[in-house]
DNA sequence: CTTCCACCGGAAGTACCGGTAA
DNA sequence: TTACCGGTACTTCCGGTGGAAG
């Protein structure tokens, strides 16, 4: 009976419980803890800019910097979150919106977004931007509160698509008349904002709070205070943590990858039936994590970008590295061997600069003189198995 | 100092897809 | 149904360029 083997594995995975973890949610990235050690300062700060807002007034635009895993996104939707439901206890109109600009990469699914966290239904296409725009204005119009929006990784967004959404939004409360918007912007470039129109960039930038990178003790606070709810007693030694906070430390102080590697190095551990993560589950997890977002990317490639790869994998085993002329004869082959018509070399250029972006290989410009400018492309020698073996066409 | 290679990378355009609105 | 809309993938054309060879 098939209900048969589903009991019995049900019943033998729940019997198994984990040695390992108690809550293995709280070392998850996405996941915000009732404190954020080491942002005291920031939240504070962001707080007091924002708090205004209870009054019905409304608050500065903000700018928050900092390097990846530095808590800002952490820090932006705690302090949101939190002034949302001091709202609703206080009876003042007050939303908050979230949008990840690199998840969400188009202006019109931007605007979207920030639209249905208002409750309003946007199609996934079809409808002209400015309409939605409008569709949106009106919705504040009715509604009539103070709407926080927080833009994640606009950076990314900028580079993308101009500032031309940012540019409408800060200007948006010019329309308005009894609704308010607030903007928190997040970037890890601090650059970015010199290539801002003037005009957004003083409005967008009216408070700016810079995140620093944790330092290893900092980072060994945070994972401490989550490995203490994550894990059994006695699981994790201090001097685990101390090497995993060494070790994302050296990454410029990326809290999340700190987590990730506790995590992981938590699984292997439980996996291999140990009743302790030891330092060697530590370093197998670093292993681990990078091969497993190599083999995800790589097998997630569309097909002209495989058979590109393909080819860079097969001139870096014969001579070390190549250029973009040689990647292209040699793809060109490929793809007719398979029987599918090869593109243009200005399209594989632009191929292997994906890549790259991706981190998958190595290619920098470099003029060779008379030998004309081209791209160098490497493949790290760590990486080449992983990436050989995932590819399948 | 000038030349000139082997590309780079911007711009503009085409084709197609999945979707909405009326 | 037809008329749009936005996004992606790709092509064609072409001006531009860093620096070793001459």
């Amino acid at each position: 009976m098939a209900s048969d083997i589903i009991d019995e594995i049900i019943e033998s995975r729940l019997k198994k419980k984990s040695r390992i973890f108690m809550n293995k949610e709280i070392l998850h990235p996405d996941y915000i803890p009732e404190t954020l050690p080491h942002r005291e300062k920031e939240i504070r700060k962001l707080a007091e800019i924002l708090v205004v807002a209870l009054k019905g007034e409304r608050p500065s635009n903000v700018l928050i910097y900092g390097l990846t895993g530095t808590g800002k996104t952490a820090v932006a939707k705690y302090v949101s979150r939190r002034l949302a439901e001091k709202a609703s206890a206080l009876n003042t109109r007050l939303l908050h919106a979230y949008v990840n600009t690199r998840k969400v990469d188009t202006t019109y699914r931007v605007i979207a977004s920030i639209a249905s966290s208002l409750g309003l239904r946007i199609p996934s296409t079809g409808i002209a931007i400015s309409e939605v725009y409008r569709r949106y204005t009106r919705a504040l119009e009715n509604w009539g509160g103070l709407h926080i929006v927080v833009l994640d990784e606009i950076d990314y967004y900028v580079r993308r698509e101009g500032d031309d959404l940012l540019y409408k939004l800060v200007r948006i409360n010019e329309e308005l008349e009894k609704a308010r918007v607030a903007i928190v912007g997040i970037t890890n470039d601090i650059n970015f904002v010199e290539n801002l129109d003037p005009r957004v960039r003083s409005s967008l930038g009216e408070e700016e709070i810079v995140f620093p990178p944790y330092d290893a003790e900092q980072l060994y606070d945070i994972l401490k205070q989550r490995a203490d709810k994550a894990f059994y007693p006695g699981v994790v030694s201090s001097k685990i943590i101390s090497y995993c906070a060494a070790l994302a430390a050296r990454e410029h102080g990326d809290a999340r990858r700190a987590l990730d590697l506790l995590r992981v190095a938590g699984e292997i551990a439980e996996r291999e039936g140990s009743s302790i993560v030891t330092i060697k589950h530590v370093k197998k997890a670093q292993i681990e994590l990078e091969e497993g977002r190599v083999f995800q990317a790589v097998s997630t490639l569309p097909l002209h970008p495989k058979l590109v790869l393909k080819a860079i994998v097969e001139l870096m085993k014969e001579k070390g590295t190549s250029t973009t002329g040689e990647v292209y004869n040699k793809y060109f082959k490929i793809a007719l061997e398979y029987g599918i018509e090869p593109l243009t070399q200005r399209r594989i250029s632009e191929i292997i600069t994906q890549l790259d972006m991706i981190g998958l290989i190595n290619a920098v410009v470099v003029s060779r003189g008379r030998h004309g400018k081209t791209k160098l492309i490497k493949i790290n020698s760590g990486l080449l198995d992983v990436i050989e073996g995932a590819i399948k066409l």
